[in-house]
DNA sequence: ACAATCAATTTAATCGATTAAACAAGCTTT
DNA sequence: AAAGCTTGTTTAATCGATTAAATTGATTGT
């Protein structure tokens, strides 16, 4: 491999000092350098195709211009979006975003935060994976930087920027009430997540508020097809049998269906669905899905934002709840009278 | 923010040189040491939760333990997906990945290389983007380690990891033939990228082979969903319409069926279809999708490993084309006799 | 008893930048 | 003409690690 130029190239070409060469290309001591030999400089680092060695500027600078984004699963679309977001907004401010999936784990998630820590990333976002507390705490207490998306932890005071869970709950099942469906499944995962928790807890306090019965099934993360398929199908075999279901990620609304369709059930006829999310299998399922839509590009601008807020001007404690939006198809349609 | 921990500070807390700390954590100089001294220096690093600095190591020993991984969309579920993959299997290897996404735009690629670059990746993969095969010679005159993937010039002798995409359009052409369909249209992108002609190649080598006219519609890139729409309608809208199509990328077929089904024309006994890629959204259509199905664990770690090869031994230019395989549904089902 | 060997550790240079402080030469000012 | 500014540039320390080479003190061989 080619050797790579460096200042001292370029301050060897012009015939002056490595410094001089950095003050010009960093445009520092502006009126106190001679024009011309500035221009020379310029020019050289043009010439020879100059890239400055972001290691080494981050090193002494103390600035590597990089933050860190911790999603559960990068190849999950809403992780890939907000990644996406995330990205262009950074790089906006001149900042490299590196990514990590911790698959839902702790114990990757902390090895995810020490490699990112030790890149020196500036800060952090992260979709902190479930009972990880601690590692919030003990990040809280290094003093890092970071901000939270989409899940966060009710008794741990730090930046996050999230949706108002409890309120999209309700709202769908209210939803589906309204429509003229009385018997409303919920499948979730089992999770100590809170966000999760609370989409649960709309639900159920619109459930309870009509006075009906929460039904309420939870899948495993590690083997959600089948545990999905079994919840469906638990739902449907009640005495009496649900009408409506309400999946709350987009990985459970599609498996739900999935499975739904291949049961040979009819949507909505004979089970109206919600799902949380959006993903193109929605729109092509011959019939629509009504889905609670996230603010995507509110979630991921406003957490970056935020980060290097924080970074910059060490600005107090933010927390955001973002409205969702119920986006009414055709999976949860009124009873033709 | 506390300050971090250096190797001076555990050198100090157990009374030794910072040198001696080095040699002790990378387990160098073994058996030189004496091993009670080594023991406190483990013992300290572990107390203190020493983290060494990747920049400072990285600038020293020019290894940075990253590659850079130049997608055109980070959040197109393909893009995502091999994304996913790479990341998993460097890590077995100790390296990171970070991501760039190019929106198919050669200066934004040409930034990105940059930007890696700076960051001192030891390595590249790259889906390259339309005419960059200047940036691709330029790479290999500089003499970076890196691999194509997915894209790749015929003009070019470099390491690349792709699938035979010609193979792929004949097939999926043919199997539509076999099926009954004669009057076959294609849609792709108007593009200079290789491997989508190679597609359309396919395709037309076997509407060539039964004598037949190949109706080719070419999209743009830019505002993909719109002249989907226009390109299915002018297939459709021939003096004898066509009876099946073949969409040649994820996207395109996403756009063209949800097009398909708001002009209410029925799949596959008004239409066939045939995709490209996975997605969840063509088994949740009313007739799930026949599709070509890329081997993606394949694709992405070939590539990684690849990348790594070269990086550690300096292997010779290695080319892959993968087989692909083309998972029969009900979109392209045959007419009942 | 003296050199040679060995084990254990330290010294100091280095990676490629940045930057405070020093310096040189010309110009003012009194 | 001495002292003080300006302007333009260089010197040298530094960031936090790694690592070749030097050093120290003990041990061994002859």
């Amino acid at each position: 491999m080619k050797k790579k130029v460096l200042l001292k190239d370029i301050a060897q070409h012009v015939g002056v000092s490595t410094a001089l060469v950095s003050y010009v290309l960093n445009n520092q001591k502006e009126g106190r350098i001679n024009k011309e030999t500035a221009d020379r400089i310029r020019k050289a680092a043009q010439e020879l195709n100059y890239q400055p060695n972001q290691l080494a500027k981050g090193l002494k600078t103390q600035k590597s211009l990089t933050i860190g984004l911790i999603v559960a699963d990068i190849s999950n679309p809403f992780s890939s979006h907000i990644a996406r977001i995330i990205e262009d907004e950074a790089k906006k401010s001149g900042y490299t975003v590196i990514f990590g999936s911790s698959d839902e784990n702790a114990e990757k998630m902390q090895d995810l935060i020490n490699l990112l820590l030790n890149r020196q990333v500036e800060g952090l976002i992260i979709a902190a994976a479930e009972n990880t507390e601690d590692q919030v705490q003990s990040l809280l207490k290094v003093g890092i930087p970071f901000v939270l998306i989409d899940r966060y932890f009710p008794g741990i005071t730090t930046n996050y920027v999230a949706i108002d869970n409890f309120a999209a709950g309700y709202k769908a099942t209210k939803h589906l009430f309204d429509n003229g469906y009385s018997r409303i499944g919920l499948v979730t995962y089992k999770t100590e997540l809170f966000h999760l928790q609370e989409r649960a807890n709309g639900y159920k306090r619109f459930i309870e508020s009509i006075h009906g019965t929460p039904l309420i099934e939870e899948v495993s993360v590690e083997n959600v097809k089948e545990d999905v398929e079994k919840a469906v199908s638990r739902l449907l075999s009640q005495p009496q049998p649900v009408e409506a279901i309400f999946f709350v990620t987009n990985m459970l609304t599609i498996h739900g269906i999935k499975h739904i369709n291949n049961l040979g059930i009819k949507v909505p006829n004979e089970l109206a669905v919600v799902g949380f999310d959006e993903t193109d299998a929605f729109d092509l399922f011959y019939a629509p899905i009504t889905h609670v839509r996230q603010p995507m590009e509110e979630l991921g601008k406003l957490s970056i934002r935020t980060l290097l807020d924080i970074i910059h001007n060490n600005t107090p404690v933010k927390t955001v709840n973002l409205d969702t939006e119920l986006i009414i198809r055709t999976s949860s349609k009124a009873f033709a009278l």
